[in-house]
DNA sequence: TGTCAACTGTCAGCGGCTGTCATTAGCCTC
DNA sequence: GAGGCTAATGACAGCCGCTGACAGTTGACA
């Protein structure tokens, strides 16, 4: 990679530009990694699928496995990866002059069907859908993907500390706000996964309706105030 | 502790009330290892050490180390398990009137100094607290402290929810706070963590005063009302 | 077509973790 | 205080996730 050109192939700094029959091999070897892993998983858990089992389904060596994916764990957020990389987009492109908390939740309305449209690249919505109830139902998964949700909070706390103009290790707010709002989306998941509609619009709806919620349950007595 | 009775031993239903041998050698094992364990953690790091290490430096076979502790995670957190009863306690016991999120933050202000006195039971309170630092520089044990985190958080809005006389499935409210609660304790622990005073006042000043600007951070516009 | 590099499979090995089984050692009774 | 009972332990074997090393195969490109 990154040959300069001088006459034949371009081969610039773009990534996958032109195929080529060893790209394109290696692009069919990891989607049918990802979806072999994916429909395994759901199929019959994460933890009783071992990487041997994905690698077969795949029909390469166990080693190979490895040598696409970092972990099964890394195999299993693959897609997930992908979405919130169109999360962050939605937040970037917001205009400066709203209010943190409406630029997030504005941002997420606005990035759900392009999300939709990016997984579906990949595999089936469906299966993707399907796999959040597994990560939500495995102790070892759960536990990988509040990692990378703070992860991402962090990054998204960095941009709000951006279009405010404020220091993120002098002023705690960026970092509050985003947590506030991944603290949100996770009650929000978590409630989606254990209900029988675990589509993608049930989640679009419950997220924005309990956003809404959030600062008047931070106010006060609730047994006044109803509703 | 508690050798009431006749003569012989009682031995009630009570869980170890009278020592006998027997028990003193187990919890001096498992002391003995949970000591041994976040040494060699805080000072190699976690990934770095062995069972077999712990095991050896606490002279029994690492079969044995399994049988004190589910995982060499489980051995990590033994300890913050110890913590975090202890402000459950303290929810539990603040008075009903109080609003949730205000019940949250008094009963932690609370709670600091029988966290101190029952992490010092155990091993050195200093120990414990260098060992926070491990956790946040490690991504497994990170990972592992955030699911922790969140099971602790379903059991807290358990509370909050029967003070309010809500019920948690049909009112995100509970949830919601508690979420927020932690949000900011993570965030704070965090920032904590990355400082040189990483010691127990110093974490208890920084949470104060992050759950103070909660509210603030959360509403619009930064820019106008400065601090 | 032949050379080079990328991709792959095989093998060996480590670390976390578990089941099994024989041995040890506290406990309890007679 | 000798015996039997049972909990606690150690030793061993084995599974699974994961990695390094080496050799074989197969696209790429002159």
């Amino acid at each position: 990679m990154k040959v300069a050109g001088t006459s034949a192939p371009p081969e610039t700094a773009l990534a996958a530009s032109r195929p080529g029959l060893r790209e394109l091999k290696k692009q069919r070897t990891r989607d049918l990694l990802l979806r072999s892993a994916l429909e395994l998983f759901t199929e019959h858990g994460y933890e009783e699928t071992t990487v041997d089992d994905i690698a077969e389904a795949a029909d390469v060596s166990q080693r190979t496995f490895f040598r696409y994916f970092a972990s099964k764990e890394d195999a299993a957020f693959f897609v997930s990866r992908l979405a919130e990389s169109r999360f962050v987009d939605a937040v970037h492109a917001r205009p400066p002059e709203e209010a943190p908390l409406d630029a997030l939740r504005l941002a997420l309305a606005e990035s759900w069907n392009t999300i939709g449209e990016a997984v579906e690249q990949l595999v089936p919505l469906d299966l993707h859908m399907r796999f959040y109830r597994v990560i939500e139902s495995t102790p070892a998964l759960l536990a990988a993907h509040l990692r990378r949700a703070t992860e991402l909070e962090e990054e998204i706390a960095r941009v709000i500390a951006g279009r405010e103009g404020l220091d993120i290790d002098r002023d705690p707010r960026p970092r509050v706000v985003v947590a506030v709002f991944g603290a949100v989306m996770r009650v929000t998941e978590r409630i989606w996964s254990a209900r029988d509609d675990a589509g993608l619009a049930a989640l679009r709806d419950l997220t924005a309706a309990y956003l809404d919620q959030v600062t008047p349950a931070l106010a006060g007595n609730w047994r006044r105030a109803e509703t």
